[in-house]
RNA sequence: GCGGAAGUAGCUCAGCUGGUAGAGCAUCAGCCUUCCAAGCUGAGGGUCGCGAGUUCGAAUCUCGUCUUCCGCUCCA
């Protein structure tokens, strides 16, 4: 661990010195699990962004793509099983310290202490009177499994009352009224049951239609505002099924725990697509989209360090999922998720809202809820994996014959923030000026940097560091006969073109386009 | 959220047992040279994370707090 702990923490400084990530507000010390992201830590970001974008939405004709708003009503949030499943009271045992989920802890105590006791009794019961035996009468008369189904009954009406209400200091006193304890310390050491809403939530004044009329959370996922928008999408661009809606947009979930850098924030990205298909043809759409995926992650990351990772237990809402996974430098994480989520969402919001969200298929001459394969991946893991792919400390040779360390981020050509770099040989002698003219006829194509400080040696350098892909220098030829060296950040190669062929090469090199073509 | 460790210049760190901050690299200006970093001269830059306490005096001791890292926990 320590020797990929190291390689993590040199990332880390790595893309604060260079201006990638910056912890947020660190000027007043920091917000914990918040970033921001640098002058090429924006570059980098939009153009994953823009890599996701171009294969999903303007390679796919049956793709469309959308930008919902944040703020949407909270009733979606209902209706997406959210306001439920991401509420967990918790309580931490002080003397294991370890945490766990109050309801849980009830319930497994309702199940294995009450209900085993019963069934044993009724299980020896049984035994002793044979084929005579009556459950029924025996549950209602023996003293002492009375007792404990009037126990069970008693917890179980309070833990209902509790969570219906919200009521944590009522769990708490359920846990010690039952003197649940520890499994692992064997204490009924507690401390109090804390809510922890992964929603985060503000206020707006008069919702239509809401019983609580202020409360507004931030969304959690960008996928309900796809499906909220459903029919408006189809209808308007008469889309027939199957067809996808594609969204990039932020999300927010309070995690309780929220580490390893950009991996998991408080405040992140995502890029989600939404395929509509008819039921029963879900299974075929979901390996497409699982194949699919992986060989756009494929074309710029390599092969061994993405692998497919099933998920063992499946979410509500959910028959079937995959994740990417990518080797990051803390071990193969999820990357990106493939889930086909059945009619469960548009279903739900169908019935909570009351509207139809119904496809009219045609050859069928039919309505239904169509049927949904969702790819959801966050653009800053994306990020991140690009980094710690990239980010390498490699031996060359050096002028004088021996070796130094350069520090280079081998991004791929087509995401590098940087394209090309100018830099005159020398800053005498009209370099600076023809660096300028030849600066100015790539700019507005590729993002360029211009730079005349230092060795040209120390300037490549500073370039691998940010991971430019090509250097452009321009010496004394240049003013004779127009050729400038053009050197590879990869293999440090050079060779001399004719400047008014660069910036077809380079574009050509650094496009993105190929990408998604291949 | 719990436990452990850490926080001194942009970065990496030194500053031992309390006496009002240093180095290397980086940055900036100038010189020299020039196709793969670390030549010469000079300059700028620090509320010692923040707040309180002890003390004549705190970067140094105590407490609180924030942030980061490691472990636990959680994870749609």
């Amino acid at each position: 661990m320590s020797q990929t702990g190291d390689q993590f923490k040199k990332i880390i400084a790595h893309c604060k010195e260079y201006g990638y990530i910056f912890q947020s507000s660190e000027v007043y010390d920091g917000l914990a699990a918040v970033y921001d992201y640098g002058p090429y830590g924006a570059e980098l970001k939009n153009n994953i962004k823009a890599y996701w974008w171009k294969a999903m939405v303007h390679a796919n004709e049956n793709i469309v793509g959308i930008d919902s708003a944040i703020f949407m009503h909270p009733k979606i949030w209902k209706a997406s099983g959210h306001v439920d499943a991401f509420n967990d009271p918790l309580i931490d045992n002080k003397d294991s310290k370890k945490r766990y989920r109050a309801d849980t802890l009830i319930e497994e105590y309702v199940e294995k202490k009450l209900t085993a006791k019963i069934e044993k009794e009724v299980a020896k019961a049984a035994k002793r009177f044979g084929d005579s035996f009556d459950r029924e009468q025996f549950v209602s008369t023996n003293p002492r499994v009375v007792a404990n189904v009037e126990k069970r009954k008693k917890v179980m009406d309070r833990f209902t009352a509790a969570m219906a209400n919200n009521d944590m200091a009522e769990l708490k006193q359920i846990i010690i009224d039952a003197e649940i304890s520890d499994p692992i310390s064997g204490t009924k050491n507690w401390t109090d049951v804390r809510q922890f809403n992964l929603m985060f939530s503000t206020q707006m004044s008069n919702i239509a239609g809401s019983e609580d009329d202020s409360k507004l959370y931030l969304r959690p996922e960008t996928a309900q505002g796809i499906f909220v928008n459903f029919l408006n999408v189809q209808k308007t661009t008469r889309q027939k099924l199957p067809f996808g809606i594609a969204q990039i947009g932020k999300a927010f979930r309070n995690e309780i725990v929220a580490r390893q850098f950009i991996f998991r924030m408080k405040e992140f990205e995502q890029m989600e697509m939404q395929f509509f298909v008819a039921p029963g043809t879900e299974m075929k759409w979901y390996e497409h989209w699982k194949a699919e995926r992986l060989k756009w992650h494929h074309q710029v990351t390599p092969n061994e360090k993405l692998r497919y990772h099933d998920h063992d237990n499946l979410a509500h809402y959910a028959n079937a999922a995959v994740d990417i996974e990518f080797e990051f430098p803390f071990g193969f994480k999820e990357l990106e998720g493939i889930h086909s989520r059945t009619d469960f969402d548009l279903r739900s919001h169908q019935e909570l809202s009351g509207r139809k969200l119904q496809y009219f298929d045609n050859e069928k001459n039919e309505s239904y809820v169509p049927y949904v394969v969702e790819t959801s991946i966050g653009v800053d893991r994306m990020f991140l994996s690009v980094i710690s792919n990239a980010f390498k400390e490699e031996e060359v040779p050096d002028a004088k014959g021996g070796t130094s360390t350069r520090t280079v981020l081998n991004i791929h050509p087509a995401l590098a923030p940087v394209k090309v770099a100018v830099l005159p040989l020398l800053k005498k002698d009209g370099l600076p000026e023809a660096s300028r003219a030849i600066m100015d006829e790539l700019k507005y194509d590729l993002n360029c940097f211009y730079e005349d400080k230092d060795t040209i040696g120390k300037r490549y350098r500073r370039q691998d560091a940010v991971g430019t892909p090509f250097c452009i220098t321009i010496d004394h030829q240049t003013l004779e006969d127009d050729t400038v060296t053009l050197r590879d950040r990869d293999s440090m190669k050079q060779e001399r073109i004719n400047k008014n062929a660069l910036l077809d090469k380079v574009k050509a090199a650094t496009s993105m386009i190929n990408l998604i073509k291949a």
